[in-house]
DNA sequence: CTGAAAGCGCTAACAC
DNA sequence: GTGTTAGCGCTTTCAG
C-alpha cells in the first residue's frame, strides 16, 4: 500500500488545532505574531499527530529548500575513494557539515563535478535547478573557479569557498574560508628551524590549488626570516605519491641535501619516507619530515608523521553556519574566515643528526 | 538579485516548443506516446533553454523524489569520523551508491539515526516526511531493526537491508543484501588450516550485529569440518580496539594458546598485533592474524594484515539499482543478494612456527 | 495577531 | 498522440 501522499499535512494539524493553515505555518517557521497560547496549542497538535513539513512543498511555495549542496572535485574524490588510502576529507566534511546542518533542520547533499570540464556549468545548473539548494559549499579546486563562482553569484545563492581567500574583490555571495595554510606552513618550518635545521626542503602542491602557493609562501617566509636560503630547495609535486617520490629524489640528490622536508600533503610525505628508507636515511635521525593535511595515514605511517592538521570538519561546520546566517540576511564577513591549522607533533621530526658538523652559527 | 523561482520551467519549454506542458513532461520522463518529431522538437527546446526539472515540483505532483536515503548508525559513525582511524565505510557507500544514483538521475542523502534510541521512529518519520525518498538503504545495525523495517513496509517505501538476510519471512519491501560473511569467514579459517594451523582463535563482534554471528559460524564450521576443536577459542569483542585487546589477552593466556587469530574487524586485529608485540610474539612467525573488513588501516598496519575485504561499494551500488528497479515495478529478488567478500592476502599470515612440534597428524 | 486566496512547477487523470 | 484540468503541501501576499 504505497501511499505516496504525505501522511499528515499542515491541513490536518490546522483542523486538529482548530486554526488556519497559516497559523500552523507560522508556528513551524517560528514566526512572530502568534500568541503563546496559540503556538502552544498548535505545537501540541503537531507533536501528537507527528507532523513534519515536506521540504518539497516548502520549496515549491517559494521558501527554503533546507538543502545545502557540497561540491567536490569528481576525479580526485573518486580516485581517493578507490585507492582506499584512508583519506577522510569527505568524512570530515560530513562530520562538520552534516551535523551542523542537522542542528538547523537542513540537509547536506554531496555532489561531484568535474573542474577541468566544459560541463561544469551545465552540471551545476542542473544541480541547482533540481535541488534549489539554499546554499553551496565549494571545496578546492572549485572554490576559485570563476565559472562556478560567477554562476552562483548570478543566481544569488549564498556559498562558501573553502580554501579560498575570495580572490581580489570577493564576490557578492561568496564566503571565503581558509585554514591558515600560510601561517601553519610557516609555523611548521619554524619548528624545524627551532630544532636546528637549516636546509629545509619543500615539496609543492599542484598549481591549480591556491593553497599550494600559500603553503609555499609560508615555508619561504619562515626561511627568509631565519635568513636561511631556500634556493633550489623547492620541488614541484601534484599531491600524488609518484610526484612525491620524484620530488624527494630531486631534493635528496642535491649536492647539499636538506635535513628536513616539508611536503604539501601526506601522500607525498609518505613517498619521502619511502625514498629515505631506500637510501638508508633514518627518519627522523637523518631526515625530518612534516606533512600537510594529517589524514589518517599520517598517524599510521612509519614513523608516524608530524603533520599540519587541516580542520576540515570545523571549517565545514562554520561554512554551513555562515550560509544559513546569510540566508537569514546576516551580512557576510568582510574578510576570509581563518580557521587555524595546528601542528601535530609525532615521530618524524628531530634535530638534525649532523647539527654540529654543519657550517653554521646556532647550536 | 536572488531570484528564488525556477529560472526556466516546463512552461517556458512548452511555449518555446509550441506544445503543451504535458508533452514536455512526457519527453522528460521518457514516456511513450510521443511522436519522434515532437520529442525531438521538445528536446531541442530543453537543451537550448537549459531546462532541468525541479525535483521538488516533481515530488509535489505525486511522482518520484529522485532521492534515496541512506541510514547509518549515528553513534558509531560519528565515533569513527572523530577517531580518524581511516575507516572508509561511508566513503565506499558514497562511491558505490552516489555514483549509481547519479547514473539514474537520483541523489543519495545520508542520515544518521540512533538505533538504541526511542526516537528512531520519530527520526525516521521526520526524514521520510521531509524528503519523501524513493527508497531507503539500511546499514547494520539498522538493517534488522524491526521498528525501522516495519515503518518502511507500512509506508510502502522500497528499501535495501545491507548486511541482513532479511529475517524469517522477509518483509514486503525489504531487499536484503549480504556480503558473504559466513563463506568468507569459513574461507579465511580454511586458509589458516591449509597453512597448518590447528589452534585458531576467533574474536567475535557485538551481538547486535547479525553478521557477528555469521562470522562466528563460518569460523566454527570450518573448524568443525577440519575436525579441529573450537572449544574455548572464541572470545567476545565489540569491534572496539579495547575489546580486541581484552580478547587477545584472553586467547593468548590460554594454556594451549592459538597460533592464529581471526578477528571480526580490523581494529580488534590491530589490538591483537599490539598484544603480540608486547609479548614478543612475531607476526606472522609466532601468530597469524586475519581481520574482517579490510578498511585502509589493514593495509597500513605493521605487518599489513591479511584481511577479508567487504565489498561495500559494490553492495551499495547494487542496493541502489534494486531500489530503482523496485520503483519501476520489478519484483524483488526472492533470496538475499549475496556479494562475496574476498580474502586479501598480505603479510600477517604464515604457517605456524611450531608446526612440526605440535601434536598432530598433518604436515 | 489571524485568516483567505492565489500560486509555486510539475504530473495524474481525464478528455479529445 | 496530444491537450486540458485539477491538485500535491506549503507559503506568500493581502485582508480583516
Amino acid at each position: 500500500m504505497a501511499r505516496r501522499r504525505q501522511a499528515v499535512t499542515i491541513k490536518h494539524v490546522a483542523a486538529d488545532a482548530g486554526v488556519s493553515m497559516q497559523t500552523v505555518s507560522r508556528v513551524i517557521n517560528k514566526e512572530p505574531n502568534v500568541r503563546p497560547e496559540m503556538q502552544a496549542r498548535v505545537q501540541e497538535s503537531i507533536d501528537r499527530l507527528g507532523y513534519h513539513p515536506s521540504i518539497a512543498a516548502q520549496r515549491m511555495s517559494g521558501s527554503r529548500s533546507y538543502l545545502i549542496l557540497a561540491l567536490n572535485d569528481r576525479e580526485r574524490t573518486i580516485a581517493e575513494w578507490q585507492s582506499r588510502q584512508g583519506s577522510d576529507w569527505v568524512d570530515q566534511m560530513l562530520l562538520g557539515g552534516m551535523l551542523k546542518c542537522a542542528e538547523h533542520g537542513y540537509r547536506m547533499i554531496f555532489e561531484l563535478v568535474d573542474t577541468h570540464n566544459d560541463h561544469v556549468e551545465r552540471e551545476l545548473k542542473a544541480a541547482i535547478a533540481a535541488l534549489q539548494p539554499d546554499g553551496v559549499i565549494l571545496t578546492p579546486p572549485h572554490s576559485d573557479n570563476p565559472l562556478i563562482v560567477g554562476l552562483l553569484d548570478e543566481y544569488g545563492i549564498p556559498f562558501a569557498q573553502i580554501g579560498s581567500s575570495g580572490g581580489e574583490g570577493g564576490s557578492a555571495g561568496g564566503i571565503p574560508l581558509i585554514m591558515g595554510d600560510t601561517q601553519a606552513s610557516s609555523n611548521a618550518t619554524q619548528h624545524l628551524i627551532d630544532l636546528g635545521h637549516e636546509r629545509i626542503g619543500f615539496i609543492k602542491g599542484p598549481d591549480d590549488y591556491v593553497l599550494s602557493r600559500w603553503r609555499e609562501n609560508g615555508w619561504r617566509s619562515a626561511m627568509d626570516e631565519a635568513e636561511l636560503s631556500a634556493e633550489g630547495l623547492s620541488a614541484q609535486g601534484d599531491f600524488s605519491p609518484a610526484s612525491g617520490r620524484i620530488a624527494a629524489l630531486q631534493l635528496l640528490d642535491l649536492a647539499d641535501p636538506p635535513t628536513a622536508i616539508l611536503a604539501s600533503n601526506d601522500h607525498m610525505a609518505i613517498s619521502v619516507l619511502e625514498v629515505a628508507q631506500e637510501r638508508e636515511l633514518a627518519v627522523p635521525g637523518d631526515l625530518s619530515v612534516i606533512s600537510f593535511d594529517n589524514t589518517p595515514i599520517a598517524a599510521l605511517a612509519n614513523p608516524p608523521l608530524t603533520a599540519i592538521d587541516q580542520p576540515v570538519a570545523e571549517t565545514t561546520s562554520r561554512a554551513v553556519e555562515l550560509i544559513i546566517a546569510a540566508k537569514r540576511g546576516a551580512k557576510r564577513p568582510d574578510s576570509p574566515i581563518d580557521i587555524p591549522s595546528k601542528l601535530v607533533l609525532r615521530a618524524s621530526t628531530a634535530p638534525p643528526a649532523s647539527a654540529t658538523t654543519r657550517r653554521k652559527s646556532g647550536t
